[in-house]
DNA sequence: GCCAGATTAAATGTCAGACAATAAAATGTA
DNA sequence: TACATTTTATTGTCTGACATTTAATCTGGC
């Protein structure tokens, strides 16, 4: 592991490159603890902050962990699908609000990826998931439930879809694109209309889902996307209609 | 923005943490500037070493960039698709390296995702994604290719098929499933006839995305998977054979 | 007045040394 | 042996300083 002391670039962020990638390649192995801060600074010939902004940046990435004590020190972390579920949710939401994407992108990637899982889901999903899908259907039909709250619910309903597929690979990539969509999703003020209509369909998925009729289930996804994109339009409609009318009144 | 000094979590840590949801909540927008590192001590009564900890943490994960000089300091950044791109990639990579992820399981869910951008693209794709096809798969022909370089270049293609999309949420997310496949597919040996087999099969692809022929994709893909699967397990039991060999010769 | 160069100021990057907090191991004692 | 105490290694944090970079400002000459 070596670094470029004439180099424009950090110190911090060369020494977390070097680390990093010896870790990527394989020379530090789960669990393994690094040298102290101290002798790392030695190796690298840096002081101790130094040393210490690179550990951050690694922990940042759930990379290491660190522990205080007398066999203390920086460990390489194993990362846990959760951790990276975390951080791929947040990466997303940024993603997506920093770089204006159209809400009718971001719905035709959200629902062809969850198309992709329907399949295997209908295939293999668990009673515990079926379940799962039944209960936020039920939530979704009361009265009272916030706009937020049904969002919600939303999502948690078609992750125990996409976790029905029993693939891990495939819930984590999974897990950015749905989650993601939930602020965009959340622009959307849901009518007891509208409402009504996305339980029922909710239901047909779930039933399609039970009985391991996959073609219906990718039916009634298509149509509920159809749908969904048809809301945020007349949201995106009414704004527009409203901001025309209040220019012509100031006019 | 606050912190928890009596919190046994790092405070270099609830630091970034307030920064981030600052950030997520949309208090700081993009390219603004964050106070210098002495006004963020002091705000949150700490050393400015602490401060500089949290800030690291913060550039690791693309959130922030920083600039020297009179005019200098920390901007919340704009995360563009190729950084969240080369996270995604780095993170998905160790996530099935440090977990055991089965060859059969990332296949999967890598060509699940695959088909669920096919119709896509068979749709959309520019004469450019075609000839990116096209170069691929003759690169893929040509004898004395290693191992390695024939794996890249399948990558390259399948990106190809991928962004023919068109929908950069999409090509987001998938990057990582593609490309994180790639060291468990280096250890696949390509005899002449898989590499033959596999452009086979490339071609076929291309031939019926250039068509727009959404079913004919879907099928070679399917194809596609069956045949890589086939691949991984002969190198397995092979594997599995020299390995009883072995132990045979030495009991 | 205007431009080129020198100066200044503000910010991050880095260093050195110190002390606090923590947790395990070593040690002492009943 | 069992338990309390001390030691020790390590990370967490602070202070203060200097180096480096960069833009803005000042200054002198034309």
């Amino acid at each position: 592991m070596k670094i470029d002391p004439d180099s424009t670039v950090d110190l911090s962020a060369q020494i977390a490159k070097a680390i990093r990638d010896a870790i990527i390649a394989g020379d530090l192995i789960v669990d393994q603890r690094l040298p102290s801060e101290a002798e790392l600074a030695d190796h690298f010939d840096v002081s101790r902050p130094t040393v210490r902004e690179a550990l951050k940046r690694l922990a940042a990435q759930s990379l290491i962990r660190t522990q205080r004590g007398a066999t203390g020190g920086a460990f390489v972390n194993r990362l846990r699908f959760e951790d990276a579920y975390a951080q791929q949710v947040t990466t997303s939401i940024l993603l997506l609000s920093m770089n204006a994407v159209s809400f009718d992108v971001a719905c035709e990637a959200r629902y062809a990826l969850e198309r992709a899982c329907a399949p295997l889901s209908a295939e293999r999903r668990t009673p515990d998931q079926l379940a799962t899908m039944r209960a936020e259907i039920h939530r979704q039909g009361q009265p009272g439930l916030t706009d937020e709250a049904f969002c919600a619910s939303d999502v948690t309903f078609h992750r125990a879809l996409v976790d029905g597929a029993g693939n891990k690979v495939l819930s984590y990539q999974l897990a950015g694109a749905v989650e993601a969509m939930q602020p965009l999703m959340n622009m959307i003020t849901f009518t007891a209309r509208s409402r009504e209509e996305i339980v029922a369909l909710h239901t047909d998925i779930a039933d399609a889902v039970e009985a391991q009729d996959a073609p219906t289930v990718d039916a009634k996804l298509i149509e509920l996307e159809a749908y969904t994109r048809k809301l945020a339009h007349s949201v995106v409609t009414a704004r527009a209609k409203r901001a025309a009318e209040k220019e012509h009144k100031t006019a």
